[in-house]
RNA sequence: GGCGAGGUAGCGAAGCGGUCAAACGCAGCAGACUGUAAAUCUGUCGCCCUAGCGGCUUCGAAGGUUCGAGUCCUUCCCUCGCCA
């Protein structure tokens, strides 16, 4: 068995460890948990980075187990977070909860007989313990002393917030999931990113003090952008795992704009590409970046996994289309085909007749811009296309002539951001 | 409870009673340049329209002074700090 740690290594997704870790993944099938938090009914790109490493565990033969936070949800962990967060009602977190055990489950194999995946629901155990016992069993091994250098509680204590009780107990009981894991499934391993060493150590020392036994910790850096922003937020928002919420299409497109010099870090981040293909594609990037050929495959690879062969076919052929060919010498079906993924909106036929509609209003109104005088600064700056083509003329009347067969138009704002309306 | 500081647009932060829809920075949006990149540069960035030295609604809330208030007064609410 290959050693999952050195993989993680030439990845770049060893940001720290415990001693001896590399030795244990080499000596034994190692049984390891990663936390997700259900903040939201689906997963989105950032949440990838955790996925994946969880995924990749299996796959080198160990034993993975996901834990949904179906009871630290209800608290919310510090981490990374410099303002308290708002409380999730518990309707909430159990609909989160199942929707992101839902998306989980395609990354992990439940059927393979040496090593199952596992998702569990910490609500499990942290829903049902009581008080008192919780707080002379658990709570007794931790000096407050010891919460307050972690990093975590430590920033929100110089902030002028500061750090709520709720908040504050967040690690104990990220430390406790540890102990019930190790208990119940012999899991000796948690993995996570860097933002949460702190809660990690806190599970390590927990289960040494308790079971003394030495158990192990891993974590990643956290993945931003080239330009040091956070990553997996685009203009438009977060993007979303969930093809509801962002369309296969956009998913794509996300991945196709990845910057050159985060494209190496993404493939070994988020593809199971071997370390030879990723080198290769490093140095098309290098001596052909215009082509963007390591973008191409990130994004190919990245959306299969998640949405599938075809609709990932789906969306690299309407990126092609949509970004090459004139649009307009296109059937009408064609373009409803490849624009299948953006948004639409149906408008009477009638309202194009005659005179015909303002193009102001035509963009107002399909809420292209929020509002007119925004979808008129649009247009004045040239930032208003009409099946392709630009408009700046903000009087200019769109008739039904104007429309691709006489049944709808292509919106487009920017470069990217289109918008389809059909006649009806 | 006492004392002090403060609440201005998505955020940060200016703002001698008039020329304040409100400087500046960040974020956002668009344009140029490109490779649907990065960086850079330009414009824009409350809402409405008949687009103008136009109308309307904003500066924690409510009242008041004034010809005129983000700017002064009163009360209230909230935040932060120090002391009890």
């Amino acid at each position: 068995m290959s050693n999952l740690f050195r993989e993680l290594e030439w990845r770049g997704l060893v940001y720290d460890a415990t001693e001896g870790l590399s030795d244990a993944l080499d000596r034994e099938r190692v049984t390891a948990y990663i936390g997700f938090d259900p903040t939201a009914s689906s997963l989105h790109v950032g949440s990838l980075m955790t996925v994946m490493p969880l995924a990749r565990l299996q796959r080198f033969g160990h034993h993975a187990i996901a834990v949904v936070g179906g009871g630290t949800g209800m608290i919310g962990d510090p981490s990374g977070k410099s303002q308290e967060r708002v409380l999730l009602s518990s309707e909430q977190v159990a609909a989160n909860v199942a929707g992101v055990r839902r998306q989980l489950e395609q990354f992990l194999d439940f059927e393979v007989a040496s090593n199952p995946a596992r998702i569990v629901d910490n609500a499990d155990w942290l829903g049902t313990i009581d008080v008192l016992s919780f707080l002379r069993d658990t709570g007794k091994h931790f000096t407050v002393n010891y919460m307050l250098q972690k990093e975590s509680v430590n920033r929100r204590l110089e902030s002028e917030e500061g750090i709520s009780y709720t908040e504050f107990s967040y690690l104990v009981l990220q430390a406790y999931d540890f102990l019930q894991l190790f208990d119940r499934y012999g899991c000796t391993l948690q993995m996570g990113g860097s933002d949460q060493w702190g809660n990690i150590t806190a599970g390590i020392d927990l289960i040494r003090k308790l079971r003394a036994r030495k158990v192990h910790g891993l974590v990643w850096p956290l993945m931003k952008t080239a330009s040091g922003a956070k990553f997996g937020k685009t203009e438009a928002g977060t993007v979303w795992l969930d093809p509801q919420r962002t369309s296969p299409f956009r998913f794509y497109q996300f991945w196709l704009n990845t910057d050159d010099q985060a494209a190496s870090a993404y493939l070994k981040s988020f593809t199971f590409l071997d370390r030879s293909s990723i080198e290769e594609l490093d140095s098309v990037t290098r001596s052909a970046p215009e082509k963007r050929e390591a973008q191409r495959v990130l994004a190919r690879e990245v959306t299969s996994m998640v949405h599938g062969r075809d609709l990932a076919a789906r969306a690299e052929h309407a990126s092609a289309v949509l970004f090459g060919e004139d649009i307009a010498t296109l059937s009408a079906s064609d373009v409803l085909s490849v624009f299948e993924d953006v948004p639409a909106t149906d408008l009477a036929a009638d309202l194009f007749e005659s005179s015909g509609f303002g193009i102001v209003d035509l963009v107002a109104q399909v809420q292209l811009a929020p509002s007119k005088a925004e979808a008129r600064r649009l247009v004045q700056s040239g930032g208003v296309y009409v099946n392709n083509r630009r408009v700046t003329d903000p009087h200019l009347r769109v008739t039904r002539a104007d429309a691709i067969e006489g049944r709808l138009f292509v919106l487009r704002k920017g470069q990217k951001q289109n918008h389809v309306v059909r006649l009806a």
